[in-house]
RNA sequence: GGCCCAUUCGUCUAUCGGUUAGGACGCAAGAUUUUCAUUCUUGAAAGAGCAGUUCGAUUCUGCUAUGGGCUACCA
């Protein structure tokens, strides 16, 4: 493939805080594009607000994304030939291209202080600058060029802004929107270079980046739908229009219930996480829970946000993220915003925990269950957890699921004690504990038929004397089949327990 | 206020003028099970409203309503 069409992608988030879940959503659609044409993708990161630096932030976003399986080819960390990569580090590159759009008379100086614009907008609330007002503004078209050269000379604080011509119509033609008209009367003369921090603004970063970077496609929230024209207007000021990147705005995520986009705040109301890790805040040192920590797969979660904007246009809900990156095209993803729906999220990793191999459950088990004081082994807990994987959506629920596997109940659950344990229990228990005897406990089929045919040669009925056995073992009613469980656990821990319960409750 | 985007079950969505409007999550019921859960089956549940175009509109157009985004020397 020539250079010039090559597709390249970016994900370019600002190192704020933690990636919010709709980031981390943009960044796999960027990802999925990329590798579906066999394109590049790179990582930028937009730090040109000083103030709103926040440490930390630039390590998560690289740590959250590699960790989902999100690759890059090329950016912060990664390296690559279009580099530096981080903004900040690109100073002299955009005041180049200030430079030249100033010189071309695209752009211009204003001396506005903010405290001038502020009672500006205090006076008319619906003030804008642009070509209706910067005449009577303190700018380089107001002023004679000796001032204007004069105050440069002397370092007066200035802004640069673009010099926008109304009477313009410009058109998007957005690839998942499709055309998108915008009167150039409705923007302002946009600030494209800061004198608090002598940066650019995003605006033009972000268009000098995208083109120096050979950036072929844009693909970012729709938050930035009504800024695209003036990128348009920016590409074409630069005389870089042929070569301008298509757009693709993606629907954004919304609250689960309510009004807006999601927040920071749902998540602490409703109780779940919108970080795709935990985050700790430098400054106030409050926690934010993660997917990871919350006991997530990173395929769950890929899988999770795929179809939250994208559908294959088949009832196949499963992908592995080299099926979403073969199926994936803007053609099939929606344009209206998409609620956050947590529960779905569950059932997800639900789905992802059937799917795990066992044994690769048990090795991210083992941990927690030595951290426990229990001794056990890889081969026990594999058996243990392809025994009650069913029953949990998260790997955090296999001790309340799974305890009595590895220690005898400490307690009967009340209930349970109340509904099944009879008056004979205690006889049918003591002669069961006779008839396990003589087993070998290797096959909980034979024993399970041992079992029926002495409840039959008996006539206890089958409910009774199995309830009880349950709850002897267990503690309570529920888990998954008894002989299963015993055959597992063993003969001496399960007549100990037959035998404890029978003494305990007599 | 202005500009722009959107609108199918509670939620995510399918439908690219003619369908009993399909699937999934969640919910309910039933079946299964010696228990709980799983699983299976079934069920309730939708085209925002009003005009127009058309033989025929969920689908096209307009208006209204509603929701969302933007409107910073933030991204």
């Amino acid at each position: 493939m020539a250079e010039s069409t090559r597709v390249r992608v970016r994900f370019a988030p600002s190192p704020t805080g933690p990636l919010h879940i709709g980031g981390v959503r943009t960044a796999l659609y960027n990802y999925l594009f990329a590798k579906n044409m066999g394109g590049d993708m790179i990582l930028r990161i937009e730090d040109t607000d000083s103030k709103r630096f926040v440490p930390g932030a630039e390590g998560y976003i690289i740590e959250s994304l590699s960790w989902l399986g999100i690759k890059f080819d090329e950016g912060v960390s990664y390296g690559g030939q279009y580099g530096p990569y981080r903004q900040s580090e690109r100073r002299a590159i955009y005041k180049q291209y200030v430079d030249e759009l100033i010189a071309k008379g695209k752009a211009y100086y204003a001396f506005d202080t903010p405290s001038e614009l502020e009672s500006k907008h205090t006076q008319s609330p619906n003030f804008q600058y642009d070509a209706r007002t910067r005449g009577e503004m303190v700018n380089s078209l107001t002023l004679p060029a000796e001032e204007v050269a004069a105050r440069l000379a002397r370092g007066d604080a200035y802004t640069v802004r673009f010099k926008i011509d109304p009477d313009e119509t410009i058109e998007i033609n957005d690839m998942i929107r499709g055309q998108v008209f915008y009167k150039s009367d409705v923007l302002d003369d946009k600030v494209l270079y800061k004198s608090a921090d002598q940066l650019p603004t995003y605006h033009l970063a972000n268009v000098v980046d995208d083109h120096l970077m050979k950036v072929s496609h844009v693909i970012r929230g729709e938050e930035w739908l009504p800024s695209t024209p003036l990128h348009i207007l920016l590409y074409r000021a630069f005389g870089w229009q042929d070569t301008m990147p298509r757009f693709a705005h993606l629907p954004l995520l919304l609250k689960p219930d309510g009004k807006g986009k999601l927040s920071k705040r749902d998540g602490d109301r409703l109780n779940f996480p919108v970080f795709p890790m935990e985050w700790k805040d430098p400054v106030t040192g409050d926690i934010s829970r993660g997917y990871r920590e919350s006991g997530y797969f990173p395929e769950a979660v890929i899988n999770f946000l795929a179809l939250l904007g994208w559908n294959p246009g088949t009832e196949q809900e499963i992908f592995t993220m080299d099926e979403l990156i073969a199926q994936f095209s803007f053609a099939r993803c929606s344009k209206a915003g998409a609620k956050f729906d947590y529960e779905k999220g569950k059932w997800f990793n639900h789905q992802y925990m059937l799917l795990a191999d066992d044994r690769r459950l048990a090795e991210m088990l083992l941990p927690d269950l030595a951290a426990r004081g229990i001794k056990t082994d890889l081969d026990y807990v594999t058996r243990v957890i392809a025994l009650v994987k069913g029953r949990m959506n998260f790997l955090h629920e296999f001790w309340e699921n799974a305890s009595y596997f590895f220690q005898a109940p400490e307690q009967y659950d009340e209930k349970t004690v109340a509904k099944r344990w009879k008056e004979e229990s205690p006889r049918q228990m003591n002669e069961l504990c006779e008839i396990l005897e003589g087993d070998d406990f290797s096959d909980p089929v034979a024993m399970e038929a041992k079992a029926k045919a002495w409840c039959e040669a008996n006539e206890y009925g089958m409910g009774v004397p199995m309830n009880a056995f349950r709850l002897a073992i267990v503690g309570e009613g529920k888990g998954p089949h008894i002989f299963d469980i015993v055959t597992l656990i063993g003969k001496a821990e399960t007549l100990a327990r037959l035998r404890r319960c029978v003494k305990v409750l007599g």
